[in-house]
DNA sequence: GTTAGCATGTAAGGAGTTACATGATTTT
DNA sequence: AAAATCATGTAACTCCTTACATGCTAAC
């Protein structure tokens, strides 16, 4: 019985949610969604779905039946389909969120990556979590670094900044998703909000390393 | 054999590099220098004291040993000192840098750490294999988000913009030192340098921009 | 004299990767 | 028909965390 509380789970889950897929274009469509922020491999993904299996959240349909049909000829392997089971549970994923969805970079993300199907209270809660959270390892850190920045030389000062710079660009963009929750109920529900190209957007990105 | 070829190893081998600690100062330690970057247990750092141990890197003292003088009450438990044979594979570990200094975070952020251990020619190998890294990953994303934008809702956008902008800020962060590497701003390269604890250091410092 | 912090450890396990093994289908 | 890519999977391993167990010492 193994536990499977991992982020790749609900990932999962949010993309089956959308279509029925095979486990090879599952992966594609997970890195490609997280972009920058990760990526997971077969080696992990596969006994996901293994156990998901197990669990009754999907299930699995063999070469021979065609469910869709308008498909080109590509004929998958393994369809994964959702199950009633499986909605609710991420259903269940996405409200009955814990600290770990604001403490946990890899939960943050991936629970952020699915707020358009999250309610909009819950987002609220995400994201105000996350900010108190980096704002307490703000100031952590720069305690501690007042503390011993003599002893430190300057290439680990300028890790340091850099750390730092990045949390701090975190929570500027936090701050804007958050006013931008409360002003518009729902500012982007639909489609094709244009990602302006605009030159200079200021520059938040904090990303680094997570822990 | 545990093969340990992890970044706490070569943190450890660092900071006892500076002066024998015993565990518990060494994680403090350890994770102040790595600010936001990462932090580590105990339940890591001990068994990995015991490996190096084990392979001859570090000594322990039991606490009848006063070795040093000068020293207030404080006497601690265990304290780890580097033997020759971990100088030796501290610098080792310094020099021969794989793919894996620039590729993994981790890895970098720790190599970087010790920057002021390290030959400046290592130095630009590891900046520039980490920028070059870091552009093909921008690529990469930015191509296969052209190709799926339109698939994805505004949050999952918005998501893939912040973690592009986080990458691209780094690149640029890295374009920066490495320009200070070239003006030739080494400013450690020896022993015992003494890194001058001027409030407002100019340093390698690249960021002509304070904080 | 009890709370708070210092100090050292271990067992169990979580979450994932790498490398391998295997075969089908498309492209060149 | 060879090469590339699609597609599925497994075994072994890495690296670290959590939770626990245990005592010492300083502060209130």
């Amino acid at each position: 019985m193994s536990k499977r509380t991992g982020v790749l789970e609900l990932a999962v889950l949010g993309l089956l949610h959308e279509s029925p897929q095979h486990g090879y274009e599952l992966r594609k469509r997970l890195n490609s969604m997280l972009g920058t922020f990760r990526a997971f491999s077969y080696g992990s993904l596969y006994p996901c779905l293994r156990d998901m299996l197990g669990r009754g959240w999907i299930t699995e349909e063999g070469p021979a039946a065609a469910g869709t049909p308008a498909l080109s000829g590509k004929r998958a392997k393994i369809v994964y389909r959702l199950t009633a089971e499986g909605k609710e549970h991420f259903q269940q994923l996405l409200t009955e969120i814990g600290p770990s969805a604001w403490e946990d970079d890899d939960q943050f993300g991936v629970h952020f990556a699915f707020f358009a199907r999250t309610e909009a209270e819950v987002r609220m809660r995400i994201l105000e979590g996350r900010r108190r959270r980096l704002e307490e390892r703000l100031d952590y850190v720069r305690a501690s670094l007042t503390r011993t920045r003599e002893r430190l030389d300057s290439y680990t000062l300028e890790l340091q900044r850099h750390g730092l710079e990045s949390v701090e660009r975190e929570v500027r963009w936090l701050n804007e998703l958050i006013s931008s929750e409360r002003a518009g109920a729902t500012p982007h529900a639909g489609e094709s909000s244009p990602v302006s190209p605009t030159e200079t957007t200021g520059g938040p990105s904090p990303a680094a390393s997570p822990s």
